[in-house]
RNA sequence: GUCCCCAUGGUGUAGCUGGCCCAACACGCUGCCCUUUCAAGGCAGAGACCGCGGGUUCGAAUCCCGCUGGGGACGCCA
């Protein structure tokens, strides 16, 4: 979601000022990288609807778009700065270092790489380099400090001495993403780098290294994290993390998108329901805030619930079909008919989730119901309601026309006739068509129903009352 | 431990060129209305001495310092 959170700033900058918006995937990582995590990525921002002018897919005057294939520029680039003296070899091996860092971290101190490698003699590196020992390449820190203006932070200053001389190249060959990132953003003449604050201690060094290479700086943008209810970095623990999650649990694109938005940024007024038009109109990074925000799920929910309120009700009807017909309760290929078009508007109000339409709908949609333990016990224990029950039904089975006035009228009657409350009457009725406590308007749903289903189920209902006693 | 970022009610934010703020909007929460239930909707309300302590000033949520708290980074990960 951090991510997502990300790249859809991005997007709205470069849309506000009409940029150029690169998709750029960084698999520098050969273990964490994959097909899967790839098309995750991919299928997220497409959900999102946060196209790119240039990337994976559609290709671009900077191609490729993949990191890993541009291995030899950023080498290309190792290369000269050690050729220009920035950088140097080291042939330190792994466990050594493992060893000096375990040590330091014993005694409760951080450790940084103690330039061993940074004076080492000719003839040294001659008796290395035949004994063929695998050498990775470091930059050289300069000494003072290391400045940068951050366009939601300031100002932000770094020692040099805090900052150790990282690795460029590994000793396999491979580049470091710190290498990869400058080298590409370079050649790709990135102008704008938004990005999540924690990144912000990578960036002295990402400074150094525009400025090695005799790059210009890009504007740096750190956006604050996105926490979970505990106050910790979003992660697995607090549930759905992919985009296409979310897909999965019902919320719609453009709520997600402007809930989103509206995590560390705000358009400096009291508006929260904005369209992706409004949201691009409106976006800068000045209005985004240096401190976190925890993911409030709750009001996720609302939004969503604003926009399946809002949504026109075909298009609404269409993204609840699928989800029916995956769980069975429609056939697939089927077309939407005014049925189903009334069953959603029926249903709209209550539904905070795509998710919800198919719980609430199911009792519409399958042929005989079952009653839930809490109806059972709120709404069936009347007395002699099983003949009650068959009344309503022996009634509704004329009502003519099958329309909520008559019925209502006719379960009222029905009702007075008895001598009992209407109330008692209408829940049992509640129960007998749904199996619940909770509904849509009984009428309303009774009228949806049909009077065949209708008057079934609360015969059922009555055989149902009459073997409990 | 070191470095960096942040600090307005439970949550997200506005206010931060000092006075209009004994702090606004939204979510959530509570109650009422509507009502056959549940929602939605409408109305009302509770909830923040603007993290704490010092300054500066006639006056500070707004400026400065310290403290505390939270978060992030300290990898031949990204």
């Amino acid at each position: 979601m951090g991510g997502a959170r990300t790249a859809l700033f991005n997007w709205l900058y470069a849309r506000r000022n009409s940029g150029t918006f690169i998709l750029r995937i960084e698999d520098t990582d050969a273990e964490r990288s994959s097909a899967d995590m790839v098309a995750g990525i991919l299928d997220g921002m497409k959900w999102l609807g946060l196209d790119w002018d240039e990337g994976p897919g559609i290709g671009g005057p900077h191609a490729p778009y993949f990191q890993s294939e541009r291995y030899d520029r950023h080498r290309a680039a190792a290369a000269s700065l050690v050729a220009d003296g920035r950088a140097y070899y080291c042939y330190c091996s792994a466990e050594r270092l493992r060893q000096e860092r375990e040590r330091a971290e014993a005694r409760g101190v951080a450790w940084q790489y103690d330039r061993q490698c940074l004076n080492l003699s000719a003839a040294r590196i001659a008796e290395l380099e035949a004994a063929n020992t695998p050498r990775a390449t470091r930059f050289k820190v300069p000494p003072g400090k290391t400045a940068f203006d951050d366009v939601v932070h300031g100002r932000i200053e770094f020692d040099g001495d805090h900052i150790e001389d990282f690795v460029i190249v590994r000793s396999d060959g491979h580049p470091i993403y710190h290498l990869s990132v400058v080298v590409d953003d370079i050649d790709m003449e990135i102008t704008h780098i938004v990005r999540g604050d924690d990144h912000i201690s990578n960036t002295p060094k990402h400074v150094l290294l525009f400025t090695a290479l005799g790059a210009t700086l890009p504007v740096f943008a750190h956006v604050p994290l996105i926490l979970g209810a505990d106050k910790k970095r979003l992660s697995k623990r607090h549930g759905a993390t992919s985009v296409m999650e979310y897909e999965r649990q019902g919320y719609l694109p453009d709520a997600l998108v402007n809930f989103l938005a509206l995590l560390g940024w705000s358009p400096g007024d009291d508006r929260e329901i904005m369209s992706r038009r409004e949201l691009i109109a409106s976006f800068a990074l000045e209005g985004i805030t240096g401190s976190n925000a925890v993911f409030d799920v709750a009001k996720l929910d609302w939004m969503n619930g604003q926009y399946i309120a809002r949504m026109p009700l075909e298009q609404l009807t269409n993204a609840v079909v699928p989800l029916l017909v995956r769980d069975g309760l429609w056939p697939a290929g089927a077309s939407v008919d005014d049925w189903l078009l009334r069953l959603i508007e029926l249903l709209r109000p209550r539904a905070k989730r795509l998710t919800d339409f198919v719980d609430q709908a199911r009792p519409f949609l399958v042929e005989t119901v079952e009653y839930e333990q809490q109806a059972i016990h709120s709404h069936l224990k009347v007395p002699h309601l099983s003949e009650h029950v068959t009344a309503v039904a022996r009634a509704l089975r004329d009502v003519v026309p099958f329309d909520e006035p008559h019925l209502e009228t006719a379960v009222r009657q029905t009702a007075e006739q008895r001598d009992i409350k209407a109330a008692p009457l209408i829940h049992a009725t509640r129960v007998a068509v749904t199996g619940r406590t909770a509904s849509p308007g009984l009428f309303e749903v009774l009228v949806l129903l049909g009077r065949e289903r209708t008057v079934a189920r609360l015969e059922q209902l009555a055989a149902f009352l009459a073997t409990q006693t």
